[in-house]
DNA sequence: GTCTATAGGCAGATAGAC
DNA sequence: GTCTATCTGCCTATAGAC
């Protein structure tokens, strides 16, 4: 029937996502191919091409997915963290999660390659940063009026240091392999809010 | 004579490393290739072969160069800025001057295409951000000893939140093409070293 | 040193059988 | 939906003339 014909092949171009995101997470989309992406999926090039015609439009569904995910995740600590300080942590436990996987945040390798890629591409990067400046920016503001955060300048300031710490802190750690490195970064970044 | 053939190489590979460390530093490694090179430069690839016989040699050279400049602008400001803090702006400094060519820092956007790049790159890159944590280690640790800057926790580990959160700093300002951003978290940056 | 010519491979992509 | 076969183009790299 139609919904299995809808659900099979979802699946498909789901299993395509997952390995192509961890693929370019990894190398970046420039050091990836259909050929890579078939191989471990054990199909072949044309395969893929049937589920997503061109390696822009893979490309922008793995941003639009990727950001799905993490404004999802966004959401998930907003029900379970009450205090900014908790959400700030929890925050920066999604980048240390992907960084544990030898992964880069995808939008933050992708920004380095920002020059490479066709204009969809481009813009649902941009997309990606503004949506978690904003919700940290939510945080932020909320935590220096209810006084459990003290910070200098705007919230929309602090909240895009948080983001540009928090990625740079993934993108230098990931040459060493160093967890450490991340996470002593992280808990500055915070820390200098939080005082 | 020998000196004026020396030269005329010197300078031919020197343009050539120009050419493709700015090309580089905007698209990435995996973003160019002999053909770009050469054509700006109006030659053929297989003069460009001459004088570097592969992309991984060429790839190697332009960090090494780069790495060397660094060190350069590094014991300039040693020469010339006597504080602490003015040592670490004038740090600051050399980053915005990179990001208002429109470019990434060479081992920043290098770090994001890691996994792909031969040995000797991975090796001269990790020896860039090694050296440059080392310089503000010391720059950091005198700082602290002289009451000049306060900071939590080691020299080294906020030297590396430093380089960590100007490297995230510019790879995030540059999709936006906006350098107050990176100027704003900069700032901030610094700031929370020497309150 | 720089060129032309070319090799050999892999890229993204399409046609058409099943 | 997935396959085989194939196209076109660009990639890195080399040979050899000038």
């Amino acid at each position: 029937m139609a919904a299995t014909r809808l659900r099979k092949q979802t699946d498909t171009a789901q299993r395509i996502l997952d390995v192509s995101e961890r693929l370019v997470q990894r190398r970046g989309f420039n050091g990836i191919s259909y050929a890579n992406v078939a191989a471990e999926l054990s199909m072949t090039k044309a395969s893929l091409h049937y589920h997503f015609p061109g390696k822009a439009e893979l490309g922008e569904a793995l941003i639009v997915r990727y950001a799905a995910r993490f404004a999802d995740a966004l959401q998930e600590i907003d029900r379970r963290v009450a205090d900014a300080r908790g959400k700030l942590n929890a925050y920066a436990g999604l980048y240390a999660d992907v960084l544990r996987g030898k992964r880069m945040c995808l939008c933050g390798i992708l920004a380095a390659e920002y020059e490479t890629l066709p204009t969809p591409m481009r813009k649902a990067t941009i997309r990606f940063f503004d949506d978690n400046v904003t919700w940290l920016t939510r945080v932020l503001a909320r935590g220096h009026s209810d006084k459990t955060l003290t910070f200098d300048g705007s919230p929309s300031d602090a909240a895009q240091a948080i983001l540009s710490g928090l990625e740079g802190a993934m993108l230098v750690s990931r040459p060493y392999g160093d967890l450490e490195r991340f996470q002593s970064a992280a808990a500055r970044l915070l820390a200098s809010l939080t005082s």
